[in-house]
DNA sequence: TTACGTGCAAAGTCTTTGCAACCAT
DNA sequence: ATGGTTGCAAAGACTTTGCACGTAA
């Protein structure tokens, strides 16, 4: 299978440095991962499907446990029901979900650097940052709500 | 149904003046939830039922949503699986998740006091503290692992 | 008395697993 | 060639829903 000779290639050494293999199917869902940013196992399933339409939804759930597992690709669990998978290399930064429209937006590392000093300082917990996810209401819904 | 008078009946109230009403279920499933402690659906259902055998799962997850609904408990989303409940009075905490071993622990609301600052100053965010849960690793793991 | 709440059972959603065929190495 | 991977289908875990009976108010 080839490709374009531009497209970033450094993970298919981590997978075959681990004795794992690199097939289409683990290509097509990082790449749906790098496109989608924040999707579920099923919007990413949707996604590899329009390229490869017979790759099977238990192929994605495998497959995104094992880049999951190698730190390719990061989740967080938000509100109910299915987890959101996003690129590890994308860490470092917060999601803020809103409760009310389910909006989910991102916060720089800077604002949590206090946190996270706080926690390791004080309770000897180290943060996964890649994993953390922020509840609340958004601008838009603060202001809509108020009026 | 009578009961011991020194028990906090303020959530009766609460129900009553919603127009929802006070049931056996619904006093075993909070009090359940208020002995547990990050509790899951089933957990609570488990302890629920040492009182009142006959109480379905059915009832603890409808309960279960009427006073997340109410403010009268809330829940995060820990690993994967199952969300765990707690009592909002003992809101204002984060919860401290070990992906290692699954401890939970809590840390004091000063902790994040500089980042929800921080995500209302710069993102317009209003956090929502009760529902804030951190991953990461705990000092047990990371003394065991680094060993 | 009235309509909210519950138990029961069935269905729904999301995810995992066993196994034979397949294919990256 | 050969063992990791996949597709398929079935099972599993978790949650929701419809309905008739029960019960708080």
């Amino acid at each position: 299978m080839e490709q374009a000779p531009q497209r970033d290639r450094s993970w298919d050494e981590e997978l075959r440095s681990r004795g794992y293999r690199v097939t289409p199917q683990r290509q097509l869902v990082l790449e749906a991962v790098a496109s989608l940013n924040h999707a579920t196992p099923e919007e990413i399933a949707a996604r590899v499907q329009q390229t490869a339409k017979g790759v099977n939804i238990s192929t994605i759930y495998r497959t995104l446990e094992l880049l999951d597992s190698l730190g390719l690709v990061a989740h967080t669990h938000l509100n109910h029901g299915a987890p959101t998978y996003h690129l590890a290399t994308e860490a470092g930064h917060v999601h803020l979900v809103c409760q009310d429209c389910g909006k989910i937006d991102q916060a720089s590392p800077e604002a949590i650097a206090p946190l996270t000093a706080a926690l390791d300082d004080r309770h000897g917990f180290e943060v996964n940052v890649s994993h953390l996810t922020v509840f609340g209401r958004c601008q838009d819904c603060r202001s809509k709500t108020r009026a």
